[in-house]
DNA sequence: CTGAAAGCGCTTACAG
DNA sequence: CTGAAAGCGCTTACAG
């Protein structure tokens, strides 16, 4: 016989049966509606009843085994850019649960051996994995594909794997800043990029800017190396505030060098920031909450990559032969008072 | 019959037990050393081949049906202070993982109903839980006890659950802070509070300070009502600069508004910041990455904190009778430019 | 409508 | 040392 776990577990099924004087099985159809059988009502009360007063709460592990489904989603996470996938984890375990889903997350430390934790993690019979990693989405996607798991990426489409994938616009952003700034009148463009940035988010915004840009019929725009740090930012916005004929308008790839190159403007530039030069970039949880830097900014919208995604993946583990599908959601622009304000905005001023 | 699971899960150990020609039992002892049986090596390394082959792995749930433990351990977030908790989380997973453990977490969309979801997430047989966050961690623990599940709550401590928990030492911390800017050299000093924060975390930070300043004969300290925002340190600030005989040290009670009370120092007061008066307040992530607001600042040991939340949860894991703990991890003083530095370091200055 | 029984994939006494 | 068997708590055909 095979001995007790250690934790007095509780309440089963066959306590409640016992109690209300009916079968084990009664018991499992009563609580579980999604069976086809029919229960005699007063069974069904009895059962009900007993249930209650025991406190009883059918063990999903024992559900896990024999349904073979354990509602269980991978969410994987890595160390980059902290602040950002914060409020990501929690939409997304908030949007799980609502889903009937519950998270498990799965983390590499440092200098760990990935595939091997990776299995331990698969070991738990997850029903789906949720990347918000692109560093790791290549392993976890090759072994969700070896063990039929359904994988569904954020921000880290993988072209040639022909893998599940949510995103947002970063290519559209860059479009959107161009009509924006250019509507507003400015004309000497700079676009500080985060050359050294592991992420490949960043070039898409650059070229959508560019190409915004040449729908306007402006041909010229300053691309600025530089890093996505503050200090970064710092540096290209004293060297631009050293020029006589310096640009306009700077967008920046980032939120922290956009901080930088605002500090650097506001210090060493005579210019009046959000009306002679305007200063912007991306946002992060960060600049939401920091009142002194009123960036205007482009904000993925998080949510709705989170309620993408774990839709998309509800749909993959209804079906996993679904064709791989790329859902791409719109960027939003907020614009504060470090650039222009839009025309009708200024005549209200004027009024 | 039951029907098997939709998806292929994989290999058993029963076609491993095949292939290696041996019985499952066999298999099953050979992957798990923890059994005092020996098994002959030949059939070991048969065994052990055709795992290999096969790419057999234990299904984690089946193991845990049998085993009672499920090395599940749930993590318990909340909305509150996004920014802290993500490396709170980060570093927790990576702890839990290295200890042979799997992170569930576990988070409550708003307007939802707690005690329900909290059913559904034990139902999981988590064999332990860590709360993040002080606003569950009265529902949690009590359904923790109702379970016999342990639980162990960091920066959350309830003096009247006998609960197990780990803290950063808050009132040291204001000692800490004391000690430095007496020795510095101030004599006016004041505490800017959050009154309104819903974090319980605040008081023993103010009582310490006030407790440290005694201890060197400084019966005297302004505390200002304040708010956690950068806001609000921004209008303590404003207020303070306009004093003629302000206070030359002033000590915040969080990141946000020591930031906003920097600001608005830097803005209308003359008096040199880090010299004539210090600001200093506590480290967030965020303050560490901006160096723009070089404050110094208090820091709690979050893998101190994380590690001794799992080493402790692992202890009552093993014997759930033993009497309730609390740990108490010193947090850290960062000396930076917003604060005078220390004698040792002028003097180096000066030569 | 309802109960007895099979079986999910394992671990582990029990008997060789 | 090793296999046959029990059993963890469930769901669900199968036979009344």
């Amino acid at each position: 016989m095979a001995e007790r776990g250690h934790r007095n577990s509780g309440v089963t099924a066959t306590d409640v049966a016992r109690r209300a004087g009916v079968s084990q099985s009664t018991v499992s159809r009563v609580l579980n509606p999604n069976g086809k059988v029919k229960v005699q009502e007063e069974a069904r009360q009895r059962v009900l009843q007993a249930a209650r007063e025991l406190g009883y709460r059918p063990n999903a592990i024992a559900q896990t085994m024999i349904s073979g489904r354990s509602k269980i989603v991978g969410v994987v996470v890595s160390d980059y850019f902290n602040v950002f996938y914060y409020q990501m984890l929690q939409l997304l375990t908030n949007r799980l649960m609502a889903a009937g889903l519950q998270a498990m997350v799965f983390s590499s430390p440092p200098r760990s051996d990935i595939n091997e934790l990776l299995q331990r993690f698969y070991r738990y019979q997850v029903d789906g994995v949720i990347v918000t990693s692109s560093a790791l989405s290549h392993h976890v996607t090759e072994q969700g594909i070896q063990r039929g798991v359904p994988v569904v990426l954020i921000n880290g489409y993988l072209p040639d794997m022909g893998v599940n994938a949510v995103q947002s616009d970063q290519f559209g952003s860059g479009i959107l800043m161009a009509d924006y700034l250019v509507g507003v009148g400015h004309r000497r463009f700079a676009y500080v990029s985060s050359e050294n940035s592991p992420h490949r988010n960043y070039m898409p915004r650059q070229e959508g800017f560019l190409e915004g840009l040449r729908r306007h019929g402006v041909d010229t725009c300053r691309v600025i190396p530089g890093g996505y740090s503050y200090q970064s930012g710092l540096e290209v916005g004293e060297s631009l505030a050293r020029e006589a004929d310096m640009p306009d308008a700077i967008f920046c790839s980032g939120d922290w060098n956009a901080m930088g190159v605002l500090d650097a403007l506001r210090r060493h530039s005579r210019r009046e920031i959000g009306r002679e030069v305007s200063v912007t970039g991306y946002d992060t949880p960060i600049l939401t909450g920091l009142e002194a830097y009123s960036i205007t900014g482009l904000t993925q919208d998080m949510d709705g990559l989170c309620s993408d995604a774990v839709e998309l993946l509800e749909t993959l583990m209804e079906d996993p032969e679904r064709p791989p599908q790329l859902l791409t959601r719109p960027m939003h622009l907020t614009i504060r008072s470090s650039s222009r304000p839009l025309p009708r905005e200024m005549e209200q001023k004027k009024g």
